[in-house]
DNA sequence: AACCGCTAGGAAATCGATTGCCTAGACGCT
DNA sequence: AGCGTCTAGGCAATCGATTTCCTAGCGGTT
C-alpha cells in the first residue's frame, strides 16, 4: 500500500502529477532520513553510499515526484544543458528541418532548445542574444534563410556559436551549409546521364546568392562534359508563376530544350503545369529537375518531380553536433559544406 | 577614458561583446563602489537611492557588459519568464503560425519560449514535461495537429497550461481552438452568395475529426438555406492526389456540380488541376473553396484559390495571452473557439 | 592494547541575485 | 542641546542543489 496524503489525491507514482508546491531535495532527504548532500549524491550516482541508502533516497524522490530545480543546479554547475537557436529571418520552411535535426542531435544529449525568431530585425537579434546570454545557454545555433555569409552575431561571446544554413563572414566561426554547387552539379549530371543534351536553367533572382551560385555551378558542370546551356540562365523569382512564365519563354524561343534544371521546386512545378498545358510531355519531351525536395511540391507535380535534397535535417544535426563538440572543448572552425543528394522521380524517368 | 583590461581588446561599450568570463553583479558593484544589494536595487529600479548612485551603477554595468544571471535571479524570485511549448505531433505547417503568434504575445511581456517536439510519442511528451517543470517554466502551451480533444498532459501541474489548436478533454483546462464549423459555414454561405446551388464537399478521412466536423457543418449550413448537397460528402485523404481523383468521381456521376467546398487547400488544388484538364473552367463552371489558406497552395492554384483561414497566428496569440493571464492569477477555463475568415480569390470570383 | 585504513554519510561553503531589515548621518523641531 | 525623522545604502539571509572536506565508527593488524 502506498500512503495517501490527507486530502491530496494520489494518482499513482508513475503518473506525472506534481502537487502544487514544488518538491525540493531537502524534503526528499528528510523523507529518506539523510542529509541533503547525501540525497544529492544518491540521486546523481556520486559519492560513496551504501546501495540501500541510495535506493531509499531514490524511492523517496519517486514518491514525492521530485524534479531537480534546473536553476539551482545550473547556478552551481555552470551548465544549463540548453542551447539557443536564433533564426535571423523568420521561422519557416527551411528552419523547421534544421530545428528538427538539431533537436535530434541535442535530445540525445538531453539538451533543450531555446527558440528565438529575430524576424530579420537586427535589434530583435541583439535583444535575443542578450536574453540567451543571460540565460547562460551552453551554446548558440544561428540560422536563417540566406545562404550567403552574414556578419557574426557577436564577437568574443562567452559561449560557442555555430551557424547553420547561413554562414558567418568570419572564417574563424563555424558554419555548416549545404553544398549548393554540388547539388546543381548532381542535377546536371543526372540530366546528362539520361541522355539530355539541350538543358536550360530557370531560377530565382540573379542578385540572390543561391541563384547565381547554382547557375554558375550548373554551367560549369555542363562545360565540364563539353556542353553548353541550351539558353542563357533565366533569372526570375522563386515562384510557380515565374515557372509558368519561363515555360512560355522557353517554348517561344524555339530553343528545342529537352530538359530544364529549376532553381526551386516551385519554379519546377510552374513549368510542369505550363508545359503540359502547352502539349509537351514530361519527361518524354522535357525532363525536369527541381531543387529543395519539398514534399508537397514534388508530390504535387504530375509527374512527380525529381529534385535535389539539401538534407537540411542533416545540416541541423551536424551543426548541433559541432556545437556540442565546441561546448566540450573541441571547437571546429570554418565553413563546412555538406553535399546534397538527388532524389529521382518520374519527371526524369527514362 | 575607459580603462582597458590588460590583454582583452575593448570593442566599445555598445557592441555586445561580453568577454570570456561572465560578469557578475558584485563586479559591477565593486566598480561603482557600492554593495551588491545596492547595485541590484539600482539596476532594478527598486529601493531608495540617490539618482547619481543609480546612474553610476548603471554605467558600471554598461561598461562591463553585465547581463544578470537568469538562473540566480529565478532561483530567488521563483519566476523564469519562460514558457514551454510542447507540440505533441511534429513541428510543422500548423505549429509554426501558432508559435509565431505566441511569440508575439509573449515577446511583448519579455518572455521566451522553450520549444519541445514530442513527435507523437507519449514517452517523449512526458519526458519534455518533466524537463519543463524542472526548468520551472512559468506556464506551458500544448499544441498539436489534431483538433479533437486529447487527454490532459498532466493533472495537478504546478504551472498553468493552455492548449492551442488541440483541446483537452478536461473541461477545466483552457483550450483555444479554431471554430472549424464556423469556417465551413462561411465557405458554404459564400458559395450560395455567388449563386451556386449544386454544391459538393470533398474532404479528408471520415474518421478524422476535422473532416467529419466540417462536413456536418457544411451540410447543416446548406440545409439551413433550404438546400441539399449535390452529392454525399466524398471522404478520402488530405492530398492533391485525392483531389484529382475526386474530380473524376464528380465528373462521372453526372451530378452537375457547380461548386465544391474542399476540406483542404491541397485537395482543392488537385481538383482545380483535374477539372481544368477535363475542360471545366474555374470558376465559371465550377467554383472552388479550400480550407487552411496555405499561401503556396492558394497562390499556386490557377485561378488563385478562395480559402478559409483559421487564423492560427491569432490562436497562438490568444493562447499565449490566456497563459499570461493564468500566470498572473486569473486563469480562464474551457474551450474557446475562434472564428476564422474566408479569403475570397479568383476561384469564386463571379 | 594501540594503531591504521577505510567506508558511509554529515556539515557547510558555494554559485549570483534579490530583499527585508537595520543603521549612520543629515536635518529639523522644540 | 537634545531628540525625533527621514534618507541612502550596507548587511546578511535566502532560493535549491552540488561538492569539498571532515569525522565517527568499524574492522583488521601487530
Amino acid at each position: 500500500m502506498t500512503r495517501v496524503p490527507e486530502t491530496v489525491p494520489e494518482t499513482g507514482e508513475e503518473t506525472l502529477s506534481t502537487m502544487d508546491r514544488a518538491v525540493t531535495i531537502s524534503q526528499v532527504a528528510a523523507l529518506a532520513g539523510v542529509s541533503t548532500g547525501t540525497a544529492s549524491k544518491a540521486l546523481n550516482g556520486r559519492g560513496a553510499l551504501r546501495p540501500e541508502t541510495r535506493l531509499r533516497v531514490q524511492q523517496a524522490a519517486e514518491q514525492l515526484g521530485f524534479v531537480a530545480n534546473a536553476a539551482a543546479r545550473s547556478l552551481q554547475t555552470g551548465r544549463t544543458y540548453t542551447v539557443g537557436m536564433i533564426t535571423t529571418d523568420s521561422i519557416g520552411r527551411f528552419s523547421i528541418p534544421l530545428l528538427i535535426g538539431a533537436e535530434d542531435a541535442l535530445g540525445a544529449g538531453q539538451m533543450s532548445i531555446f527558440l528565438c525568431d529575430a524576424r530579420d530585425d537586427p535589434i530583435r537579434e541583439q535583444y535575443y542574444l542578450r536574453t540567451l546570454l543571460s540565460r547562460k545557454v551552453d551554446g548558440i545555433i544561428v540560422t536563417g534563410r540566406r545562404t550567403d555569409a552574414r556578419a557574426p552575431i557577436g564577437v568574443g561571446l562567452p559561449v560557442p556559436v555555430v551557424y547553420a544554413f547561413i554562414s558567418s563572414t568570419d572564417p574563424q566561426d563555424c558554419s555548416v551549409v549545404p553544398d549548393e554547387a554540388d547539388g546543381a552539379r548532381r542535377a546536371i549530371r543526372h540530366l546528362l546521364a539520361i541522355g539530355r543534351r539541350r538543358i536550360a536553367h530557370v531560377t530565382g533572382p540573379e542578385h540572390h546568392h543561391s541563384a547565381s551560385l547554382r547557375a554558375r555551378a550548373a554551367e560549369e558542370a555542363l562545360a565540364g562534359e563539353g556542353f553548353r546551356p541550351a539558353t542563357p540562365t533565366l533569372y526570375g523569382e522563386w515562384s510557380e508563376a515565374w515557372g509558368r512564365q519561363a515555360a512560355g519563354i522557353l517554348l517561344n524561343t524555339g530553343a528545342e530544350v529537352d530538359a530544364v534544371f529549376c532553381g526551386s521546386d516551385q519554379i519546377a512545378r510552374g513549368l510542369t503545369e505550363a508545359l503540359s498545358k502547352a502539349g509537351k510531355q514530361v519527361p518524354r519531351d522535357v525532363a525536369l529537375v527541381g531543387f529543395d525536395n519539398w514534399d508537397v511540391m514534388v508530390e504535387g507535380c504530375q509527374p512527380a518531380l525529381t529534385s535535389v535534397d539539401m538534407d537540411l535535417e542533416g545540416i541541423g544535426r551536424s551543426a548541433a553536433e559541432m556545437l556540442l563538440a565546441a561546448i566540450n572543448g573541441t571547437p571546429a572552425h570554418g565553413r563546412h559544406a555538406r553535399p546534397g543528394r538527388l532524389i529521382p522521380r518520374a519527371s526524369t524517368a527514362v
